[in-house]
DNA sequence: CTGAAAGCGCTTACAG
DNA sequence: CTGAAAGCGCTTACAG
């Protein structure tokens, strides 16, 4: 083990140069008042013992840190698309983002979030996970935790962007283009999301009057896509099949394979993601496209204008937008 | 605007409680001696009015933060796998990791990574980006400071990580049951992932004696694959096509369909990554898994070995391994 | 068992 | 233009 140095301190500067602290601080930051030649000389001290002022102590004085915090859980996809939108945002508005991912159950993700914003070395924290009340400032806590909870207690999406009131453009649209006979492949009832797709689903078909062959659930997992296909009776084509995902659309055009049915013509498929795959599989995929970097921008904007005492920005474009391809057939494309 | 009021301080903590800040300090650290009469009290005190130690002067004043940060670039799924690696081992050692996704230049990494190093509120850190020599501790530093450079510059694999040669098991697994004719489908000169498949690739067929069409490359996108397998001439197949990655190879399975190929028959290919998608396309995908998780264990390994004053680990198993499926016919599986 | 005092590394009125 | 001193919120020898 070689003997570890403790990295040198204003201080030290200070008596190197033969002043005193407050003019190297003043030289360091460009406050105060010092004459050129002073600075020059201080600057080029610090310059050579490699100092660098320790930001916590800084920060413990200044009241300013300029770092802001996004609690997040298990990095998925979707989450990662969030946090590079909010980071844009952050580093825009001038503060470095730091990230930290918390798991276990509500208290443990609440006690984080205050330890986070008690901790002395944040702006700001923005969650998008959700905490309890507690951890939420009443508007009067310092600094302020703005809650963007995009996922719940498992990471599930919630809020807006479990939004599923595109499942009824799909059923409506091909529909209209003929279509009298419809399935759902969902994702797990627990998800916020797949409960909205599924139920958007239901009422489409009443509200339509065309056939449903009902809803098959699973994991969000190809398999389940694959394993629903392959359960269907020999005569179910022409069929539509509303899925839940892309991957979970995936499995179907898998199935469909095995059982030797076309895509489209016996199958008519549609997923939600607009997953990078979903333009290249044979056929593309007609999907949803969710724009989960747009909805980490917004959450950050909340937390800079919190942050300056601003206004809350208004959400002004919708978050999904339905992209058709192959998998549909013509119908409904241009 | 609400008014914001500062968070209370075991000072406060002191004066409602009738004691010196000293026993406060005691008697929530767990450390000095205090009577349990009077350490209850503390904490009533404490909790009734929500008191949290700021951290910062704490770390400030023990040197000790708990905390370490790791340095990586834009969040992609790769580097997402390798996070979820190192925070396995941080929290596992008891640490709390915190992630900096940092852009730019060399110069502003290597900065950035001194900010944090010299910052006071790490213990040590991680990066997963190259910075310049200046910020890696020469084993004297404090905090340590460890390079597992899984990325370069621009966020391409190196190291271990872009090690390419099982791609010559494809190419001989392939030779040896009988095929004679080979391509490959690379990625961006500039990776060096890219760069040693091609490599690898190229002295394989010299090596087997076997006919290759060269190699094509393009952008890490399926389109890539789509366009080069469009490129071909009538009479390519049979063909082997060695994709450097499984985004590729979907883009050759999608331009293999287009012009009425069969995969596997026409064409048989293998990709690189094990995608979420490859076990599901038509065909399956033959590919190799990357095991980035356990490159992300491994690099935060070292750093707790060091913070620790442990011998560092030996790297066990390889990190690459072939997965055998549809798209090269039933040879080589099993 | 308890407390007064010093100090972690900074910044910032305030004097000179 | 420069410096001595106080203080950010903690912890920890050291006395009592």
């Amino acid at each position: 083990m070689t003997v570890s140095v403790p990295p040198p301190t204003s201080r030290d500067v200070a008596r190197l140069a033969g002043v005193s602290q407050t003019t190297v601080s003043y030289a360091l930051t460009g406050k105060g008042t010092v004459s050129a030649k002073t600075r020059e000389h201080v600057l080029k001290v610090a310059a050579s013992i490699g100092y660098r002022p320790n930001l916590a102590a800084r920060s413990m004085r200044t009241r300013r840190s300029g770092r802001l915090a996004v609690v997040t859980g298990v990095a998925i996809d979707n989450q990662i698309r969030m946090l590079t939108g909010a980071g844009e945002v952050a580093s825009g508005a001038g503060y470095v983002m730091e990230t930290h991912n918390v798991e276990g159950t509500a208290e443990d993700r609440t006690e984080r979030v205050l330890e986070l914003a008690t901790g002395g070395q944040y702006e700001g924290i923005l969650t998008f996970v959700p905490v309890l009340p507690v951890a939420l400032g009443q508007g009067e806590s310092e600094p302020p935790v703005v809650a963007a909870t995009a996922f719940d207690d498992q990471m599930r999406s919630v809020g807006e962007l479990a939004d599923a009131s595109l499942a009824e453009v799909f059923v409506s649209t091909l529909a209209a283009a003929g279509h009298r006979r419809f399935i759902h492949v969902g994702g797990p009832e627990q998800y916020a999301s797949a409960r909205a797709r599924r139920d958007v689903y239901l009422a489409s078909v009443v509200r339509l009057g065309v056939e449903s062959l009902g809803v098959l659930s699973g994991e969000w997992h190809a398999e389940t896509g694959r394993k629903a296909v392959l359960s269907l009776p020999e005569d179910a084509p022409p069929l539509v099949v509303v899925a839940a995902s892309d991957v979970l659309a995936l499995g179907v055009l898998r199935g469909a394979a095995e059982r030797g049915w076309s895509v489209p013509g016996d199958l008519f498929v549609t997923g939600w993601d607009d997953a990078e795959f979903s333009s290249y599989t044979t056929p593309t995929l007609t999907t949803v496209d969710v724009d989960f970097r747009e909805a980490g921008r917004r959450a950050m904007r909340e937390l800079v204008a919190t942050l300056h005492g601003e206004p809350l920005p208004e959400a002004a474009a919708p978050l999904h937008r339905v992209v058709w391809r192959e998998s549909t057939g013509e119908l409904g494309r241009g």
